[in-house]
DNA sequence: TTCAGGAGTTGACACTGTCAACATTGTTCC
DNA sequence: GGAACAATGTTGACAGTGTCAACTCCTGAA
């Protein structure tokens, strides 16, 4: 982990930490995981990285800020596997398809992360970057549609308004498996989440796809 | 609010609250909406209702318990918001689209009740009753679409799928909203909650409407 | 070598959720 | 009527929290 300093020092050693920003989120991510966001807490994490309680004060103004900052590491991280998704294919549908279940993917196998990103107290403490972080992801939905439908396969005309309700849908979707809503319905409560993605986009294709697509 | 007891004594007198249960949701849910879920106190919530910090464990085992409690009570007004939508007209698609805008309708205009009905830490002390009323707006949905589907508004055969697909998109939709990811976009910036739910409707029934339908 | 400032520490404060023990009230049965 | 009893509220305490202030330690530049 560290880079230049003494190796690993058995002890908890050196007066200075090295990465205790980095410490940080991740024992807050951990923390969160396990104990929900509203659970976690500034001190546990500065335990966790063997620092007094007020250390993380040197890296972040307040908890708030601290899980401001985790949500923004996250969005980016959800980007990039949205990115990745898309990457090993050509074929527009496909692209739809597996950035649509990659983003569920994320939100269960991040879930952490996915839950800091839009819990309700840090959307109100929105910081700029957090947003930009925000909006890019839903450019890149917007982008990629924009690709298919001058490929032809998605009607013409309303792209974003696509972009607007894939989002919506898989966003709701992620949110509801996330919080065991869905887990006594009959569709849902015996199938995998990639597969509850998979019929969401199946149906949102139906919507949009060209009258002559290859649907 | 009293039903038999000496109408309202000027001063906080009475030993006895009357409905301490309903003052204290009440604070709270005022509470929730002024400082966020995170920020809801129960000793505020009992000095609000000028009692003692330790009264509101004669009526919830604990703070989240009442928020639980509060979130169920959310979800049952939610269902009757959808109905008394529904209502007003006997044409299947109106029905739909009424849906769908009483349920971001909903969101925004009782949004404490709604971020608490789908808080992280709500969903993971759910009760009995909360699954309940929660299966019962899913099964309304349902129930709605199943009845176009017999008048042949929709198509047939995937009547759960749509259920899934529509409250998952309304569902996303209202959180964006509700936490102000969509400020940023063109398509939403500009738009009201309703109209953004009437964007969101229009794409979702393009996708479920029968070949003949009156789109 | 000095020294300014970043990084971490200790100590304090008001506040929180929750437990235990106690006080007051309304009700129910003789 | 009054006596037991359960509900409902109260007071007091405890550990734990976020945050502020003042201090110490360490590193890098002048």
């Amino acid at each position: 982990m560290k880079t230049t300093r003494p190796a690993a020092a058995p002890a908890k050693a050196a007066y200075h930490h090295g990465d205790l920003r980095r410490s940080l989120l991740d024992a807050a991510l951990g923390l969160v995981a396990s104990h929900g966001v509203q659970g976690f807490t500034l001190r546990e994490a500065a335990r966790a990285a063997n620092v007094s309680h007020n250390a993380p004060y040197r890296h972040f103004p307040s908890r708030t800020h601290l899980l401001v900052e985790l949500a923004t590491e996250g969005q980016g991280h959800l980007l990039n596997a949205l990115e990745a998704a898309v990457a090993r294919t050509a074929d527009h549908r496909d692209r739809i398809v597996r950035m649509g279940i990659a983003y569920m993917e994320f939100a269960i196998s991040h879930a952490a992360h996915f839950r800091v990103m839009f819990s309700s107290d840090v959307a109100r403490n929105r910081t700029a970057d957090l947003t930009a972080a925000q909006n890019a992801t839903f450019q890149f939905f917007e982008s990629e549609l924009l690709a298919s439908e001058q490929a032809g396969l998605i009607r013409k005309g309303a792209v974003q308004q696509h972009a607007l309700v894939g989002w919506s849908a898989l966003h709701g979707a992620a949110l509801l498996v996330l919080d065991g809503v869905l887990d006594n319905t009959a569709i849902a409560a015996r199938r995998k989440p990639r597969e509850i993605a998979s019929l969401v986009l199946e149906s949102l294709l139906k919507g949009i796809l060209n009258p002559g697509g290859n649907a």
